[in-house]
DNA sequence: TCATGATAGTTTAACCTTAAATTATTTTGA
DNA sequence: TCAAAATAATTTAAGGTTAAACTATCATGA
């Protein structure tokens, strides 16, 4: 007998959900007001963002491919970059197989800047890495994932 | 012997902590995007947290508490209200005991807004509570308001 | 081939937020 | 009592984001 005895818990349920999205909205602006305050060069979490991902998985990228990965719109990211480009971080060059297009790539201030800020917003949030225990991050991580990836689906 | 084997799981620590507020981050973002879509009157998610915690917990508050209830600045605050205010959703009136402090409350409309944003909310987070079960959220809202206070406390 | 539609990037306007400066009022303590 | 500090609210400036309009370039298919 599906969904039959659900008026107790599930009339609660809606509310819980609803709580979930409080908590992680409230920890979003604390966690990025904190990381941000960290941050060398006058950096943004976006804009530290483009950095880390060049670190991490090298090469060249568009503006597209980048405002695709990090969801935030074309505009938002034409704005990113050129902070990142007029601070020396990346350089921006039109493609040749595609007229439309353009190559986004780090320098090697970029790189440089990337770490440093690594080593000052890891400074900034070590206390957190206390706080916070591998168990709970394993049993945090799984779910989180679950539904960042069904929203991203379902947009 | 503490902290002795810590040499492959603690140096991935920091890096799935950063991952962790990764998650978080675009959730909040998809999440709050989607809430808003939803919202009759032009509410922004702000302006009906506010409706929602007078319909919750009734009575009156000032600026400064709400402020403080919603992490947000009292600049801020003061734009959510005059906004609410104008959609006739609030009244605010000065205080008779603090000549500095002003009291807002909610009006029927208000209430009758709320309740038409709760449902057409409902509708459009329907199908997440398909998705997050309640164990997910069980599991999740401890470590979560754990994160956040300590985030809340020592920012 | 060529018109139509899709795609990449930029720009603009509107909105929300923070931080800081400002005004007004209350509280504190010597 | 009264000057100094603290508090409440507003205003301003600056920054970031989205959505939509716009330009330029490619892709599709009849």
């Amino acid at each position: 007998m599906p969904q039959e005895s659900s008026s107790e818990r599930m009339d609660h349920h809606p509310q819980t959900v609803f709580e979930l999205f409080n908590e992680i909205g409230i920890i979003d602006q604390l966690a990025t007001t904190r990381f941000e305050r960290a941050l060398p060069y006058g950096l943004t979490a976006s804009q530290f963002s483009v950095l880390n991902n060049f670190v991490r998985l090298g090469g060249e990228r568009s503006p597209k491919q980048l405002a695709d990965a990090f969801q935030v719109t074309k505009g938002a990211m034409t704005n990113t970059l050129s902070k990142l480009e007029s601070k020396g971080f990346v350089t921006i060059r039109p493609s040749d197989i595609d007229g439309r297009a353009k190559i986004v790539q780090i320098t090697q201030a970029g790189v440089s800047a990337r770490h440093e800020a690594i080593a000052q917003a890891a400074e900034a949030m070590s206390d957190l890495a206390g706080l916070i225990t591998p168990e709970m991050l394993s049993t945090l991580l799984g779910p989180l994932r679950t539904i960042r990836a069904y929203l991203d689906r379902n947009r």
